[in-house]
RNA sequence: GGAGAGGUGGCCGAGUGGUUUAAGGCGAUGGUCUUGAAAACCAUUGUACGGUCUUCCGUACCGCAGGUUCGAAUCCUGUCCUCUCCGCCA
């Protein structure tokens, strides 16, 4: 979420940035936001002042009424006045009255209830509008925070402004592009002659973009797994496992919902949602909390499986398993400070490409431009690794600085350099890795003629040894 | 699934309709003392929103949402969550 302050002081600069993202449906609703905010304002200001009159009046007739020391003539003078001069809407005299500034002419005693009975009615009175003006209040701050949730976060500064993924700045490939002296296999073939991968049993439990890992093909993920965390536990990264069913606020507070509310599985009843990435749960982790700034950055890491409708995808990559509706993914995230957001990206980035580098499989990075980033990101890398079987770079790590896009929404604060003001923290998340794309990445990159695939080195250690993955039982 | 208990500031915890404008303690911060530290003592110390954006004022917030009342942390209704015991199951 963006800053409403920063909304109502500089709308034309936020209406720029976004116009960077090419999203023609946001101007609109800063036009409406600024609309709504004016006028929660105006009535905020209106109904707070009345019923800040009304509070003092309440208590000043409460602490009167158990008053010891004034006899009930007294009150009754003084409450009888108070209320003539609420008749005459003179409420800062009634006040004064009340609170002791001034006594007037004593009433007799018989008349106590009386004038007490006369001055609730007043009160009662001049609560009649306040009521409605809180309703009405927060009948227009719920628009507008429905209103702030569909705005986008705004790109950087350093962020190249162009409309197409096809803009994005690639990077110098790393590592060795393999000579093949035969023609590489797509992981579609090579997974189930090797018993790897088996599409059947997985349309068959579950449908389209359904797969089943078996034998070396499960294992090989599993090792993965393993040594993405360990090599995130080796950055300084501490391991969560986290729910993987999750409540629908959490995903209004990483910014999934309320946009991509349709891409998601879930329990509406329950209220409760299968996480689309570990990210989901990570952020949450210190929702309504403030942090302590010595303790930052916090550097998170948690494999979790995650879930995907795929919606927006349908009938794209439909073959293979590069896009399906459920997956693993080891996911890196960061709580850092404002200044050491966009140095944190960079090292973050670096680690991903570090795992790539020791699989020992050609990579890229993606400078991903204004039109691509996404909901939530105001800078974001890609890196991609190399698949010479489809013949094509496979996303396998994005990591991204939301700022405090995510921070502000999860309420997640600091406290700046001791002072008493809070600050929001930002949060970075990157994955490292995804696993069945690098899945595919290895077994089409690793490939020999025979149809076997020679285990990475780095790998090896979490396959009790193995170098090569052939038909033999795994 | 059944029965019960409970949700109050960073934490613990008091508070059964108006002198509570949330006591007290812990922690934290500043100060006094000290060669330094500890201890002791003194002071300060919630969040959000708004106002001529000021260490000034106002409003809201005691799980959440309604309701009663001139006035609600306190009474009523609903709801969510946590804990304990029992039952069932891996």
């Amino acid at each position: 979420m963006l800053d409403i302050a920063l909304i109502r002081e500089r709308p034309d600069w936020v209406k720029a940035q976004l116009a960077k993202l090419f999203d023609d449906e946001t101007p609109a609703r800063i036009d409406k936001i600024l609309e709504l905010d004016e006028r929660r304002r105006e009535l905020r200001t209106r109904i707070e002042t009345k019923q800040g009159a009304r509070n003092r009046l309440n208590r000043a007739m409460g602490k009167l009424r158990g008053n010891r020391q004034m006899n009930d003539g007294t009150k009754s003078g003084l409450v009888l006045a108070a209320t003539a001069a609420l008749k005459r809407d003179d409420t800062d005299r009634a006040l004064a009255i009340l609170e002791g500034e001034s006594a007037t002419d004593a009433a007799d005693d018989d008349g106590f209830q009386a004038a007490f009975d006369g001055l609730i009615a007043e009160l009662r009175a001049m609560g009649q509008g306040i009521d409605d003006g809180f309703a009405e209040a927060k009948t227009i701050e719920s628009e507008l925070e429905a209103q702030m949730l569909w705005i986008p976060n705004l790109p950087h500064d350093s962020v190249p402004v162009f409309e197409s993924e096809d803009e994005n700045v690639a990077g110098v490939p790393v590592g060795e592009f393999r000579e093949f002296d035969f023609e590489p296999k797509p992981h579609w073939e090579l997974g189930p002659a090797l018993g790897m991968i088996d599409f059947e049993s997985g349309v068959k439990l579950a449908g389209t973009r359904a797969y089943v890992l078996r034998g070396w093909g499960a294992r090989l993920q599993r090792a993965l797994i393993s040594f993405f965390l360990d090599s995130a536990r080796d950055n300084g990264y501490t391991e969560f496992y986290p729910p993987f069913l999750v409540y629908g606020e959490m995903l209004y507070g990483s910014a999934q919902f309320p946009k991509f509310k349709d891409t998601v599985y879930g329990l509406e009843g329950e209220g409760k949602f299968m996480i689309p990435t570990s990210e989901v749960a990570l952020t949450n982790l210190h929702r309504d909390e403030i942090l302590e700034e010595a303790e930052l950055p916090l550097n998170y890491v948690a494999h979790t499986s995650c879930f995907r409708s795929e919606k927006a995808s349908a009938g794209r990559d439909v073959r293979g398993i590069k896009r399906v509706h459920q997956f693993e993914k080891v996911e890196m995230y960061k709580f850092t400070t404002p200044d050491n957001s966009y140095d944190e990206l960079e090292t973050m980035t670096r680690q991903a490409e570090a795992i790539c580098a020791q699989l020992e499989i050609p990579f890229r990075r993606l400078e991903i431009v204004s039109g691509d980033l996404g909901f939530s990101a105001s800078k974001k890398y890609d890196i991609e690794m190399w698949s010479p079987g489809c013949g094509e770079w496979l996303e396998v790590s994005s990591c991204s600085n939301t700022e405090a896009f995510q921070a502000r929404r999860a309420k997640i604060r600091y406290y700046p350099g001791g002072t008493r003001k809070t600050q929001f923290v930002h949060t970075l998340n990157g994955s490292g890795l995804a696993t069945p794309r690098v899945l595919i990445a290895i077994m089409e990159n690793y490939q020999q003629a025979d149809g076997s695939i020679v285990v990475p080195e780095a790998l090896r250690a979490y396959l009790g040894g193995a170098s090569v993955i052939d038909t033999d039982q795994a």
